[in-house]
DNA sequence: TACAAAAGTGCAACTGGTCCACTTATTGCC
DNA sequence: GGCAATAAGTGGACCAGTTGCACTTTTGTA
């Protein structure tokens, strides 16, 4: 009859209900506010308990994030995968300039952006999304340059890669700003212009 | 009688409650642990309700930060006060030399030390009491410079600056770990050694 | 002395998050 | 096909941080 699911249908149930909450969360988020909804709202409007919106996900922040990607993979290959020649501050110029921006410029992400960055409990959680994957990207930079995998030099330059989001956020001109801070990174400040 | 009061009874009466708030906070803390102490718990050896608790204090956390001098000035006097000829990246080198690892080197402070450094909750907040003078030290960086007051590259600077005690923490050779993040922000990142 | 502002109270309520014992659906396996 | 193991979901109690409200007491001041 029917092709047999390469998944299973437990499986496919568990996604499903899983975007039913994230939806339903995104919805009422957009409508009223993120703190005018409570988690209770959500799974009522999911028509899940509570007990089950927990199961799916860890913290009310996290119903907001869904797709959560791996961004550390990306970024650790970016250091290991660079070409022959290019050091390791350019490699990462490079990949936060090709792998962030797009967010904002998707015209459908506009009210989303907005949400976010009009509720600081959420700008504080995505920003910590980045900052979370220093020890890693950190690690693969200190084994690149061939030194102790806890160096600190290493792990600030991560550190500080990992701000750009935050650091560029609302500005004009995005790309200009996360060239300048990569300068920075680069170069060492030095007073501007 | 008495001299008298230069601070009115009201003012002294304020000051005393919050200290004994403040007081009770910590003994029991470490006493027990952060977590393991509610704060009602606090509010109840205090002699005081929850409410007035919450009226002296913002948060849970910020009953354990109760000095709250004021750093961002320091700070933003680091930068205008510095000698003639002297850049700026070196003058908040000697700033943070001078006046963060004291105090973990205070013997009183040791047990203070470990109970922040053992809860995330705590330790999150001490970074993010930093992180917060981000756009004051980032204006007056820029206004040093006589660039616009929301340069990037002045915030990115400052923001970086303000992380070297999260970057920093638990190194065994602390001073040598803050020179290393400083000659990353005034030469640029370079593979180590 | 009278009165306004400030400090403190007590309590209920809300919210995010966890726990627990329980039911139901799905799956893999004999 | 039958069955036991497992995973998803339930519901409700519960905890802790935090706020709101209506109220009393204390203090400063005119």
């Amino acid at each position: 009859m029917d092709t047999p699911p390469v998944t299973g249908r437990r499986e496919r149930k568990k996604a499903a209900t899983r975007k039913a909450i994230a939806d339903a969360a995104l919805r009422l988020f957009l409508e009223r506010g993120y703190d005018r909804v409570s988690v209770r709202d959500v799974a009522e409007a999911a028509d899940v308990s509570t007990t089950t919106l927990f199961k799916h996900f860890p913290s009310k922040e996290a119903l907001v994030f869904d797709e959560e990607e791996d961004r550390e993979a990306e970024l650790v290959a970016a250091v290991r995968g660079r070409p022959e020649g290019q050091s390791v501050v350019e490699a990462l110029r490079g990949h936060v300039l090709a792998s962030w921006p797009p967010l904002a410029a998707h015209p459908l992400r506009a009210e989303f952006t907005a949400l976010v960055e009009s509720t600081p409990a959420l700008l504080e959680y995505y920003e910590r999304m980045w900052t979370r994957h220093t020890a890693a990207l950190g690690a693969a930079v200190a084994e690149d340059a061939g030194v102790a995998p806890d160096d600190v030099a290493c792990h600030a330059l991560a550190r500080f890669v990992l701000e750009t989001p935050a650091l560029t956020r609302g500005r004009k001109d995005l790309r200009g700003a996360v060239e300048q801070v990569f300068d920075l990174l680069a170069h060492g400040w030095r007073p501007p212009s």
